[in-house]
DNA sequence: TCACCAGTGGAGGGTTCG
DNA sequence: ATCACGAACCCTCCACTG
């Protein structure tokens, strides 16, 4: 039987910043949203309040609380601050997987026997998270992840129309009552359910968990595949037992914009696109070195999304190269249409091999300026260099649509 | 020549999550 | 027309291999 906490940073982005802003504790403030643009990326739970929610849109939050405090995100203070959080998991147990800057799962069945000890250790996490840092924090216990995330939900303090309620802090859910506890819910709740799914599940009659552990498993899988299917069943019964892994690797590294306003010539495109794969090119070589399969995401006027991709014997990461056989891709599939976001994405991670580069000179060159260029950055900062290819008219350059 | 099997991997489209 | 971004994962089709 496993101890698994779900640990999640309360309003964490507002906590953060209210550590320096000591004035505004107690007031509706949120992080993001400052122009109306931009969408809320996480409100205090006095803001939520006045029923403002993260990733609604500024407009709409100012509408619901027009005292409303917005202040601008600072990214890496949070990365800080939560690689501070994640030193005190690590004091606790070596089997800590991050779901995000705010989020961590903790497999502690080896320093606590059994889910009231791992309860114990919750409470002192907590404890030390708040005393260090002043950062509040929700943690579910459970015996496997899926239910441990869905308890760590009923620890969070409790926004009112008549104030802000505590909360438990910390929420057990005792071994064998796992289905029990997942029965309650609407099948929305569970994990890989998203709107869509949601939909085609309502069609054939299922809105709730109990709905989904009395279907037949062939109505499911003619919805949602068998993947899915598998993965629903288990959590709809309280059961999952995918393990805690710390230290997991990225798979793909990609870097994608939506731009202020949609690109039609060819000039410009090919520019963006040069810029793009420098950039992911730049953060594949600071890793395992390249990448074998190299990806566009095109999306045009009328939001539809074309995908193209090339993959090669051996790992690339050489800017040029790469962006030879892109731009073909590219030209192709856009055919002449407007494009309102570009993406580009590395995957299949290896390190180039350099004997075949060396007896290309070609390509031992582009290698060789590569990674001269990467030296500069690393001392004279990431603007030093830019590409020939992305220089011109930097003066007609388009704002950026987003915030 | 056709059909089949299982496995693998690429391509392209899509969903979900934070 | 739900907002943008980054990443993981899934499905289907298809080609190739033995």
């Amino acid at each position: 039987m496993r101890s698994i906490l779900h640990i999640d940073m309360n309003a964490f982005f507002v906590s953060v910043e209210l550590l320096d802003r000591p004035d505004l504790v107690g007031l509706p403030v949120v992080v993001g949203a400052s122009s109306d643009r931009g969408v809320v990326a996480a409100a205090s739970y006095e803001a939520r309040q006045y029923g403002v929610r993260s990733a609604m849109s500024g407009a709409e939050a100012k509408r619901r609380c027009p005292e409303l405090i917005a202040l601008s995100p600072n990214h890496r203070k949070y990365g800080e601050m939560s690689a501070r959080v994640r030193n005190i998991f690590e004091r606790h147990t070596d089997l800590v997987e991050p779901l995000a800057l705010d989020e961590a799962f903790l497999d502690v069945t080896e320093p606590a026997r059994d889910l009231h000890c791992a309860a114990e250790l919750a409470r002192m996490i907590r404890q030390q998270i708040f005393d260090e840092l002043g950062l509040g924090s929700s943690v579910g216990v459970a015996t496997n992840k899926f239910i441990a995330k869905l308890a760590s939900v009923d620890a969070k303090p409790i926004p009112t129309t008549s104030g802000v309620q505590p909360g438990p802090g910390v929420v057990v859910v005792d071994a064998g009552s796992e289905f029990e506890y997942v029965q309650r819910l609407e099948v929305g709740r569970l994990w890989g359910v998203g709107p869509k799914s949601r939909e085609k599940l309502r069609r054939v009659g299922i809105r709730t968990v109990p709905d989904v552990t009395s279907m037949p498993r062939e109505v499911l899988r003619s919805q949602l595949g068998d993947a899915l299917t598998g993965q629903l069943i288990e959590l709809a019964n309280g059961r999952d037992d995918r393990p805690v892994v710390p230290d997991r690797e990225a798979k793909s590294i990609g870097h994608e914009e939506t731009f202020g306003s949609d690109i039609t010539d060819t000039e410009s495109l090919h520019r963006e696109l040069i810029r793009m794969i420098d950039i992911v090119a730049g953060r594949v070589r600071s890793g395992i070195g390249g990448a074998r399969t190299w990806s566009i995401k095109i999306r045009l006027h009328d939001f539809s999304t074309i995908s193209r991709s090339r993959t090669w014997d051996t790992p690339m990461s050489s800017v040029s190269e790469v962006a030879d056989a892109l731009d073909d891709l590219l030209i192709e599939a856009v055919a002449a249409r407007p494009v309102r976001l570009l993406g580009v994405s590395a995957s299949s991670f290896g390190s180039p091999v350099e004997q075949l580069d060396l007896f290309s000179s070609a390509g031992a060159e582009r290698g060789l300026r590569d990674t001269a260029v990467d030296a500069v950055r690393e001392r004279f900062g990431g603007d030093a260099i830019r590409l020939a290819g992305t220089l011109e008219s930097r003066s007609d350059e388009i704002p950026p649509r987003r915030r």
